[in-house]
Formats: structure tokens, sequence, C-alpha cells
DNA sequence: AATTTAATTGAACGCTGATCAATTAAAATA
DNA sequence: TATTTTAATTGATCAGCGTTCAATTAAATT
């Protein structure tokens, strides 16, 4: 068939989404093109469009990139654990979103058209970041109250989500407050107790 | 001076922040732009460079006024509460969002330049909405610890705002939440009786 | 009436996402 | 090998964006 360059079409798009990742790292989403995408791998813009057929969809296989990643530094802190497992959970949230400030915000800035559902492949990937936090709020609820755990895990998530957010735009700051990582954990914990949990520390 | 319209400079900018707003809240942040705020007041571009500065001070200024809409809406709310107050507030802080979820949105999706800081006078106005907040903290909380209150206050509003966000940008549908606005209110209740609040209900 | 002053303009610049007829070269066929 | 078919790739083109600033306009001053 009419291929022409030294790449598979599978390679090609994983060489999109490693140079359109990279980009997002550097320069975040608000600079972000598909246009500097293309010209840093040499090849014309028409074929980021062929490949993934809209912006939107590459920015959606960009944001499922860095969940992965994501999850996998939870791992990493989970591993090794410098602190008690649900307070290093926390600190690795944070600690990701700090260090990958533009590829974590992007996850949030990025919203498909209303009209446009999130492809059924990427949801899955994605929804690995909240297993990991299901399975460590299983692991300290009463045998007989496991069940709570997927929804008390994801509105825990959601704690932290805020807590981050504000520590990283400045809202925190802005207000005085010093210690937002502190203080999510501290929040996570008083949920965490008075859904029966037992926690170390 | 040389002013040839009807317009005060005052009342300029006063017309282009009323335009804006509207436009912000029909198209949101992504569909935003200076130019068709222009051509729907009958100006140039120009123009509104000449009066905010800049595009980034245009954005600063809309999100301003929503700030001031939504601390009226928590106001509003608290005036003729539904519900026990703290639960009012955190319905309050949805409701909102939902029901303006362009200019909610909007808050957060713009970003000054890390090089360009948020005017002082904005700055104010912004706070006025998480003072609604500690104000209602302050008033559960035990005499001696009332001064925790600050801290506390915006500790909780985080935790609502990742609620909130996570319940308007379908990640807690996508995951099966059906509730969010119950779980932020939960979990807020758990960390004010933490903290020694007292609650009716 | 002539001059000064300041508000307002909008063409120009370099960028964006998106499209799609034209081009290219590999694969299939004769 | 020569021809035809097929599909990957291109990039000019379009409409739109934020931003600038010399030129224009009209009000205020002299």
């Amino acid at each position: 068939m009419g291929r022409r360059s030294d790449h598979s079409r599978a390679e090609l798009e994983a060489l999109i989404l490693a140079e359109g990742h990279r980009l997002m790292a550097d320069v975040g989403f608000a600079r972000f093109s598909a246009r500097e995408v293309a010209k840093r791998i040499g090849y014309a813009v028409g074929t980021l469009y062929n490949v993934f057929g809209s912006y939107d969809m590459l920015l959606a296989a960009i944001n499922t990139r860095t969940f992965e990643l994501w999850a996998a530094h939870l791992e990493d802190r989970l591993a090794a654990p410098s602190a008690e497992r649900i307070a290093a959970l926390v600190e690795g949230y944070f600690s990701f979103a700090a260090d990958n400030m533009n590829l974590w915000t992007a996850i949030y800035d990025h919203r498909l058209p209303l009209d446009m559902a999130m492809p059924e492949a990427l949801v899955t990937r994605r929804a690995a970041l909240t297993e990991v936090v299901v399975r460590e709020v299983a692991a300290i609820l009463p045998p007989e109250t496991k069940d709570r755990a997927p929804r008390l895990a994801r509105s825990l998530v959601a704690t932290v989500h805020g807590h981050c957010t504000f520590a990283l735009n400045g809202s925190f700051a802005l207000l005085g407050e010093t210690a937002p990582l502190e203080m999510a954990i501290a929040r996570v914990r008083e949920s965490l107790i008075a859904a029966g949990a037992t926690i170390a520390d």
C-alpha cells in the first residue's frame, strides 16, 4: 500500500502521541497546537487529522496518557511508602500534579464537545487511577462495610482534587494557606475515620 | 476631550463588561472572543484593549463579576435556607455552578501568565466568596476554636469545589456516582464535626 | 478659526483548527 | 517488466483569533 514513510500506522500514532505529550508538558494547554506537533515530527498537519480524526481526539489521547503516568506514579509511591499509605496516596496525587503542572492542568482544561462521547477504550484506561484509590480505601474499611469503598473513594478523590487545584492555581496562597497537602490529608483522614477505617500513625 | 461616543469611560467599561459576561455565559471560555464582544457593542476591537489593557485583564474582570454573583447567590440561599445552613451553602455552591456552567467554568479555565499578578482590587472582590463561608463556619465552631475557622473554611471550600468539578465535568457520572451533592455535604459535615462544630439535623 | 488633545478605528501580522483536491509512492495486476 | 490500483501524505486555503499602532476623528481649548 501507499505509505511512503518509515513508520507503520501504529508507529506514527505513537510518534504523534509522544511528541504531543512532550509539547503539552513544555507549553501547556493554552499554547499547545497540532501544527507545532506536526512540525516537530516532520509531518504535515493533515496527517495528524488523518490519524486522530480531530483536535479533540488528539487531546483526549494525550490526556489519557497523562492519567496512566499519574496512576503509575501513585503505585510507585505505594510500593515504597514514605508515610502511612493513605497519606502517601494524597502526597502522590499532589506531587504528580506539581511536577507535571501543564500535563495535569490539561486534563481539566480540555472538555469534549457535549455531542462527542469519550471513546470507551479511553474511559477504561483513565478509570485505572480511581481504582488504585478504591483498592486502598477498601483495604482499611471494616470488612462489613467494604462495599462502600467505591463511592467513598471517589468522594475522597474529589476532596483531594479540590485541594490540589487550589494549591496549584494559587487560590490557597492568595488566602494565606501554606499547607494545602496537610489540609487534604486531614480531611481525608476525618472522612475515613468517620467511615470506621483503621489508619496507622 | 476627544471622546466621540455616547459613553463615558466608566460607562464604556461597564458596557464591555456586561456584554462580555453575557457572551461568556452564552458560548463559554473556549469560544469567547474579544472581537465578538466588540462587534456586539458596536465598537472596534482596539477599544477593548484601550479600556482593559489585555485579553487576560478582560477575562479577569469578567470572572471577578462571576465571583460576586456567586457570593450573592450564596447569601440568597442563606437568607431563606431550605436546609441547615452548611448544607444550604454547599447546595448554593453547586446550584450556582450548575446554573451558570460556562461562567463558573471560565473562572478555572482562565489563568493569568505567571509573570502577571491579579490586581489587588480584583483579589479583594473575589475573596468575598470565601468570607461568607468563613463566617458560617465560625458561627458553629466552639467559641474557643473559632480562630481555626479561616483555615478550615478554605479547606472545606476546596472539598466542595472538587466534588462540584467532578459533578459538572462528568467524572462522577462516568464512575456511576449519582449523588455528588449529598457526598459533598457528608464530607463537609464529617470535617466540621471532627472540629467540634454543632450542626442541626 | 486654529490648535491641541484624546478617544476610536481597523488594516496588518502571525498564529490557530480544519478541510480536501492533488500528489506521491508502494502494492497489485497484467 | 509495464501498467494499474490503492492509500498515505501533503499543504494551500479558509475563517477566525489576540495584539498592535499609525491614522483618523471629533471634542475641548486657545
